[in-house]
DNA sequence: TGGCAGCTTATTGTATACAAATGGCATTCG
DNA sequence: CGAATGCCATTTGTATACAATAAGCTGCCA
């Protein structure tokens, strides 16, 4: 996509994600099209792919609102992202390269380094943990796969707690993925699954412990 | 989407599932919003949905075509369909009400009757038996899941053999519903899981015969 | 003759004007 | 006083004109 649709489209998914645009509220398409300086045009076009996305819904009468997730929402995204990304580990586990295990090294190695110091870098953490996530995908080799887990692995709530962050959580996830590496290399299918599925359902709990104290706060914060 | 725009994405739809747009065509949205009697904006609506559903792609520089898929297309598309339906019957079966379970008796009981004749009503049946499995999909209550199972469900693949309709098939076909409203009945989520996949891995090879008969057919009178 | 440059044409992207539809408000009638 | 209805404001849908971009062709030059 072109200039203007691809800025309108990164812009208003990002003011999603940062919590800018508040979950619930309600979307002009020409006020976003004011805040992103491009006609309403490109706006329609990346509300219709932020709908698909289901980071946006619309009521009964094409009025659209940011998506406001519950709780369930957020399981039910999860339960389906354990359940794809396993599928994908076990596909890698037959298909993935020495190259992109050697880069799969790379990037946990980074993590690693990430929080094994006395001031963790999270991003850094953050940042090469998803690109460990994208080469499996990439070497599980399904272009339908990679667009589905597309659409549950970037979750629009907003944690106002660092709680996620948490560093043991980290290390654990670094110690998953060591063994994840091994699974791969042995070409083992239903182990690269499984440990997969406990990575992944951990990540939730981690997020839901997360989102359950956020809830908390807003709620002490509202009544004070 | 009001009129114009679901006119044509149901137009643009068929013409692609119908053969009538061929696979690995360019289409041009000016010559779509002729051919469905609306002007450019609702087309490019259109378009951007059917990409996202894989029935289009695009090229590097944004042009448009028939998505033409391969024999591993086809198969990725129903492995992921067979693990999500699978999902789906395990989720159904824990949250299924009686009225839902009185529905699928219903349409089973239909579907049975459409193939149990001297002349086979197939399109009776595979409307019922599109019915039966909406009825699971809705039971299982995530609409994420209902959303991804759209996109892998429809497969634009144009068989011109009815080998796809062997009568043994769709008599198996019914078989395993009857096996699913037992699991059902029962509460038995894994029972039923195994038998949606099951039942989808058949329609896969089912359908994968009908695609090589095809392809042979077309290869022959390609060389005549 | 082969390939590259520049132009021409085909196609998509964006903006804007206008049409349709929806929601909210106020007024009126029971 | 409450509910229903009609009008006005707001918002989205569609068409069209124009801009930008990419593809294909032609002719020139090495």
């Amino acid at each position: 996509m072109s200039r203007a649709s691809e800025r309108a489209y990164n812009n208003i998914r990002s003011m999603i994600l940062s919590g800018e645009l508040q979950p619930g509220s309600q979307i002009r398409e020409e006020a976003l099209a004011e805040l992103c300086g491009v006609s309403r045009t490109p706006v329609r076009d990346s509300l219709r792919r932020l709908e698909a996305e289901m980071f946006i819904r619309r009521n009964d009468s094409q009025r659209s609102f940011v998506a406001d997730w519950s709780l369930d929402d957020l399981e039910d995204a999860f339960q389906l992202r354990a359940m794809l990304e396993a599928h994908a580990a076990k596909r890698a586990a037959s298909r993935i390269t020495r190259e992109q295990l050697g880069r799969l090294r790379h990037h946990n190695a980074q993590l690693k380094q990430a929080i094994d110091i006395p001031n963790p870098d999270v991003p850094k953490f953050l940042d090469h943990n998803r690109q460990f996530h994208a080469i499996i995908v990439a070497a599980a080799a399904s272009e339908r796969l990679a667009s589905m887990l597309g659409q549950v692995t970037e979750q629009p709530v907003v944690l106002r707690t660092a709680r996620q962050y948490d560093l043991e959580n980290l290390r654990r996830s670094h110690h998953d993925h060591d063994e994840l590496l091994i699974a791969f290399d042995k070409r083992d299918g239903e182990w690269a699954a499984a440990v997969m599925t406990g990575h992944i359902r951990r990540a939730f709990h981690a997020y839901a412990q997360a989102h359950s104290t956020d809830t908390e706060i807003r709620k002490s914060n509202l009544a004070a």
